[in-house]
DNA sequence: CAGGCTTCCTGCGCGC
DNA sequence: TGCGCGCAGGAAGCCT
């Protein structure tokens, strides 16, 4: 559920209150919730505790916190995780999975709470890599330094986002074309773009009139543009209302986040009327998943 | 080898 | 009323 956007008002709002701390405690209730940490390298507790974090990084749906130790604690939401900022001693959210105490030089001591109802979200220390093209690794609100440039082992297949100054348009277009697969598959293929889930996924086709099925090679080179140009304006949207002021980052830490449901068009209104044509929007199974569209904007050509 | 299906998870809402 | 089923979907991993 969490997408681009919801992940990037998490990255911005725990950026002030991670950045320089060190990590002074680590609960772990939820071992489950350490899926993707390799053990190989560590207990995840130990490679945490007494270190500094150094800046949060985004890439796509993928958060991670590079620490002084040269590794980086990669925190990922599933289906169903928040990051909660809370004051020390507060009492433990439902569904806490890990809790780090963080101790800040400006702000003291704050709690960093990982909860997760699904737990298909997960936290994991791990290694860190070069890029490939040597260009910084994802986005985050602070200038650069060693770390910029290294990107976590996990996260190194996954592809720059669509809101990423290095992200390629013509590497994508030119992926988009040789894939043997519908556009909808292709769009939430994070290793052709990132970031864009089911939710935006639906909102990007209905604004370029696409059919979830039309095949990804069949579009246009300009058609292809016009859909690229949709994805970038529905998540650039989505963003502005999670919140440009520190007042809504903050909200948004503390659990109080919400959807931006309201600019939604298709996703959810199925028998609502489509906001173009009248059409009543319906909702298909597609993928063990659901797709919104309107019949009759979005026809398979 | 790439495409696509299965699995992992829990809380909620609905129908019987 | 209470139970049980379906549904929500991100992404790794496995199968074809």
């Amino acid at each position: 559920m969490p997408e681009l956007p919801e992940v990037e008002v998490v990255r911005a709002g725990v950026e002030p209150a991670v950045t320089g701390a060190v990590i002074a405690g680590v609960e772990v209730f939820e071992d489950r919730s350490l899926r993707r940490h390799d053990r190989a390298l560590g207990p995840f507790g130990e490679l945490l505790q007494g270190h500094r974090v150094l800046a949060a990084v985004r890439r796509g749906k993928f958060l991670w916190l590079p620490l002084d130790t040269g590794r980086a604690l990669v925190v990922h939401l599933g289906m169903s995780g928040q990051v909660l900022l809370r004051s020390p001693g507060t009492d433990a959210d439902a569904q806490l999975r890990i809790r780090l105490a963080l101790d800040h030089p400006d702000h003291g001591e704050i709690w960093l709470n990982f909860v997760d109802q699904r737990i298909f979200g997960s936290m994991a220390v791990d290694t860190m890599a070069p890029t490939r093209d040597g260009l910084p690794a994802g986005f985050s609100g602070r200038a650069g330094g060693a770390w910029s440039g290294l990107i976590p082992s996990q996260v190194a297949h996954i592809a720059r986002d669509p809101l990423d100054v290095s992200f390629s348009a013509s590497s994508f277009l030119a992926a988009l074309a040789r894939k043997k697969t519908g556009i909808k598959r292709a769009l939430l293929d994070q290793t052709l773009i990132s970031g864009i889930g089911n939710i935006y996924a639906d909102e990007a086709l209905f604004a370029a009139r696409l059919h979830y099925e039309q095949p990804a090679a069949s579009l246009s080179p300009a058609k292809a543009r016009v859909l690229l140009a949709a994805v970038r304006s529905i998540l650039n949207r989505a963003l502005a209302e999670g919140g440009t002021s520190f007042d809504a980052q903050y909200v948004n830490v503390n659990g109080q986040s919400g959807y931006f449901s309201h600019s939604l068009s298709v996703y959810g209104r199925q028998g609502k009327p489509c906001p173009v044509c009248g059409t009543p929007l319906v909702r298909e199974q597609f993928m063990n998943r659901s797709s919104h569209l309107c019949p009759r904007c979005q026809r398979l050509r």
